[in-house]
DNA sequence: TTTAAATTAATAGTATTACTATCATATTTG
DNA sequence: CAAATATGATAGTAATACTATTAATTTAAA
């Protein structure tokens, strides 16, 4: 993917921050430092005092590019589906047979990420781990609505419905394809958590991967007869 | 539900609290007015300080029963999930038909809780709201291997064991009833949120229900011919 | 090349949070 | 009724999540 990706820059929807941080060089050590340090000390005790002593630089200078750090999570959130997405479709393009599509698509959602090389400051195995332990509170909050109107989900809503589009594909008649496609993609993040942290309540390992959990639940799902 | 509860105690974990909040009143109105609080103003705004205020006692008082509105939240979810639990146990007991048990199970952990009469300081209604919406902050955190080790998540555990036994009673053959229990719980919760939150990705609403989609996908998840 | 504009750094300050400690006052119980 | 226990009031601390101001540095434009 590294090739094709080189000149492309992933866009997040820019009210998220206040100054484009891939405008500059202090804008980018943010960002990879930020998913180091958050991956590091976990989102909650993150702080951009902390950032700001990592990378040399100054709390109020990390300041006038994230009003606060759950905009910073937001804007990794953002940047990361984007990311998935570009690959989701991409990987899926000109594939003709409808269950080999959405096969594909189901892969690039719930595998483990292993290689990081697609943008030079952003450390994708790090990130997908940030994805897995933090996602959940970028969106459980009090302000999810209003944040909702800004347009801050658009891209992870978008990504769930090409997904939902594909499942369509294979059977219009399917009922249930938007809470299919976004079980698929919370529930592979969960079940990649849990193998790591609850492993007696799911059977994920280095074996069985998410992936062929919800590849076969998936398919039973919506060719099944009834 | 309630007469039979009535003189019942559901038990949590002895370690999450310093003082048991069932042992006196104003344990009880920690509890009651706690859930009132994080319902209100959600678990992130949510402060001892506060709930001080509003039943009329001393922040200091609360910390006597509870280190951090950490364990207060692990109180909570594993009261709930003990709850829940109970209800599995109990509305499968002695069904011979191993897929109706299944379902009742299944309608036990994702259905919408919409009476408040077991215990009279706990108002179930609202409890399922704030495990909706924070149940995952309880164990997204640094602290959740230690804090497993502990036994704080014991009861939630166990009840997926369960709910995944069920499965297996259906199909012993079938190779992710352990992720594919921890998929409907968990599932279920999110289903709940999109529905009020991000209504574009989910099918449920009003007429559909979260019991509906995950009763037909375990259905056919394991009894599909592959 | 100088000058102005923009960016970043340094410092200080505020209100709130998440506690801990101490001591006084109720309340319960033996 | 005394002693033990629970609760309340007050104070204090270090850290968080910012905002504001000013100085220093870098960059870009004339």
């Amino acid at each position: 993917m590294k090739s094709l990706l080189s000149n492309l820059k992933i866009s997040v929807p820019d009210k998220i921050y206040l100054k484009d941080p891939e405008s500059s060089k202090l804008g980018k050590r943010i960002i990879e430092h930020g998913i180091l340090l958050i991956d590091e000390i976990g989102f909650d005790s993150f702080t951009f005092k902390k950032l700001g002593a990592k990378i040399g630089s100054n709390e109020s200078s990390i300041y006038r590019y994230f009003e606060s750090k759950h905009k910073l999570l937001l804007y990794l959130t953002s940047w990361y589906w984007a990311w998935i997405e570009y690959q989701m479709v991409f990987t899926t393009f000109n594939v003709p047979d409808a269950k080999e599509k959405l096969f594909k698509a189901i892969d690039v959602v719930t595998k483990t990420i292993t290689q990081d090389d697609t943008f030079s400051h952003i450390n994708e195995i790090v990130l997908n781990r940030i994805i897995i332990n933090e996602y959940s509170k970028s969106y459980l909050t009090k302000e999810v609505d209003s944040e909702n109107k800004e347009g801050y989900f658009v891209i992870y809503k978008r990504m769930i419905r090409r997904l939902s589009d594909m499942i369509l594909e294979i059977n219009p008649e399917y009922k249930f394809a938007s809470s299919l496609a976004s079980t698929i993609v919370e529930g592979a993040l969960h079940q990649h958590f849990l193998k790591v942290h609850f492993k007696s309540i799911t059977d994920c390992n280095d074996e069985i991967t998410p992936s062929d959990f919800f590849k076969e639940l998936t398919i039973n799902a919506i060719t099944k007869v009834t």
